[in-house]
RNA sequence: GUCCCUAUCGUCUAGAGGCCUAGGACAUCGCCCUUUCACGGCGGUAACCGGGGUUCGAAUCCCCGUGGGGACGCCA
């Protein structure tokens, strides 16, 4: 039975880089009948917050990136790191390290000074006939591990292929505190082994530690488990990514209206192909899903793209979902959209120009707020001319039967009784009714907005557009 | 600095030695559709990092450079 897991550690927001990899790690399960298992690994005290776990679930339940097992956390299992810690020294695979924060500090500062790889000396470390320093009184101590200084450790990465790693590089390290919480390295030991995790897919940043792990499961005689390590994602300059890049967190992605289905895809797609499929489901990636055909190199993350697939998603979105997610920006915009049209009914006239849902809600706009046009844009867009067609419009829009192919025949007799364009007719109407030259068509526009609605406005726009336009 | 990983259009990718005068998508440019704005349709510009090998043949395999990323914490 196939076991993934995905381990954040509650010290920030699911940033999309970790929500990608939960992506991978649980499409890894799904496609392989396998279970995902999610565990909090909460060992760093000083910046471990509740909202941030909460932060991260919800993030993860947006996404619908739902798990078997979980959460695990890390914090409730120190008795067991601890138990381990202690076989570990007795069969002396590790050991008590006195050296202090500072001292240690100086060490890799002249390490780096001359040009050398910063890293434990083995200055607490027993050989056969070594002497060591006599324990400092009212020091706690730090457990390390006992690394080979022999030989080399080679595994074999899912999506990297092999990776060698010689234990002369790696040094020493901690595995317990001297407050007796378990370090990362041995935490994530501990609890893959014992949570049955048998491929560990997880960042990039992680391969350096992984033959440190193994020599730890090594040590303990614990399967060592298949690796996947997923490329980060850069931001669009190829920096890491950072604030500065604009929206990392995945919740923000909520906020600005994207919907959930879309950033997956796009997740899903950065850093991975089936063929040239751009848009496909959850279902479709799960079936299609090979960790294997993981790019191995960081991808850029496109906004542009994004918003692509975003509008893509939005134009084939249910009416009344669309009208939901819009209501919360529309709230926060000051637009009552209890009075006026249905704003369920206003979605299929407008869900095909929008990229977010807030820029939908921007486009419902028109149907609840009657906006004066600006005095330039009317000055520009409007003749003279045409004001006699507009008040013969206003009239007959009294009159005609309020459906689309009549509005629409309307528009036309009327452009051809006066020998204009249809064009010079559009767009006046548009301003002096919506305040604004781009409407869907204007048939489906009146029809949605209602004849009472239609023409107040009329009305209401009279006086500020002669006195803008002097009638000839 | 040392070690690890990596490298196809601006970006994400297809490509498993001949199917490649390198395909798709976003972006960009042009045209069409059109009642404005969009949507949509059609078309264009645009890439195998450099150098050596291996091979009858290399974007694909190997080596070296170079560029990029990561790691080197009592953070994860």
């Amino acid at each position: 039975m196939i076991r993934t897991r995905f381990a954040p550690s509650p010290t920030g927001y699911l940033h999309i880089g970790g929500a990608r990899t939960a992506l991978f790690s649980w499409a890894y399960a799904r496609k392989n009948g396998g279970r995902f298992i999610l565990r909090i690994e909460d060992t760093d005290q000083e910046r471990s917050t509740q909202a941030s776990e909460q932060a991260i679930l919800d993030g993860l339940s947006w996404l619908g990136i739902d798990w078997d097992e979980g959460p695990f956390y890390q914090m409730q299992r120190l008795e067991r790191y601890r138990q381990v810690a202690q076989q570990l020294i007795d069969k002396g695979q590790a050991y008590f390290c006195y050296a202090s924060k500072e001292e240690l500090d100086a060490m890799r500062e002249a390490q780096k000074a001359r040009g050398e790889k910063p890293r434990y000396d083995g200055r607490w470390r027993p050989e056969e006939g070594k002497p060591l320093p006599e324990p400092p009184a009212g020091v706690t101590p730090v457990i390390r591990f006992k690394t080979p200084t022999e030989g080399e450790i080679t595994f074999h990465d899912l999506i990297k292929g092999p990776i060698t790693v010689a234990n002369s590089e790696l040094d020493d390290l901690v595995i317990m505190r001297g407050d007796g919480i378990p370090t990362y390295n041995f935490g994530v030991v501990i609890d893959d082994w014992d949570m049955g995790i048998t491929h560990v897919i997880r960042g990039d940043d992680h391969v350096n530690n992984t033959p440190r792990q193994i020599n730890i499961l090594h040590a303990l005689g614990a399967p060592v488990p298949v690796y996947g390590h997923v490329p980060m994602i850069l931001g669009h300059d190829g920096e890491r990514l950072s604030k500065r890049h604009g929206a990392v967190s995945v919740l923000q992605y909520q906020e600005d209206g994207y919907l959930p289905e879309a950033l997956l895809n796009y997740l899903a797609r950065l850093g991975w192909g089936h063929g040239d499929a751009e848009k496909f489901s959850m279902d479709e990636f799960v079936d299609w899903f090979d960790v294997t055909g993981v790019s191995h190199s960081a991808a850029r993350f496109n906004q542009e793209k994004l918003a692509w697939l975003n509008q893509q998603y939005i134009k084939e979105a249910d009416d009344d979902r669309l009208a939901e997610l819009a209501r919360p920006f529309l709230q926060e915009q000051g637009i009552d959209a209890t009075q006026g049209p249905a704003l369920a009914s206003l979605m299929g006239l407008l869900k095909e120009r929008a990229a977010t849902i807030e820029e939908l809600a921007d486009a419902v706009h028109i149907f609840y707020r009657h906006a004066l046009p600006a005095a330039d844009e009317l000055q520009a867009r409007l003749e003279p001319a045409v004001l006699p067609v507009l008040e013969k419009l206003h009239a007959d829009l009294a009159g005609v039967a309020w459906e689309g192919a009549a509005l629409s025949q309307l528009f036309k007799d009327t452009a051809k009784a006066f020998g204009i364009k249809m064009g010079q007719i559009g767009i006046p109407l548009r301003l002096v009714l919506f305040g604004t030259a781009h409407t869907p068509s204007l048939d489906a526009t009146l029809l949605a907005l209602g004849r009472a609605e239609t023409l107040r406005r009329f009305t209401a726009a009279w006086p500020h557009v002669i006195a803008i336009v002097k009638p000839i």
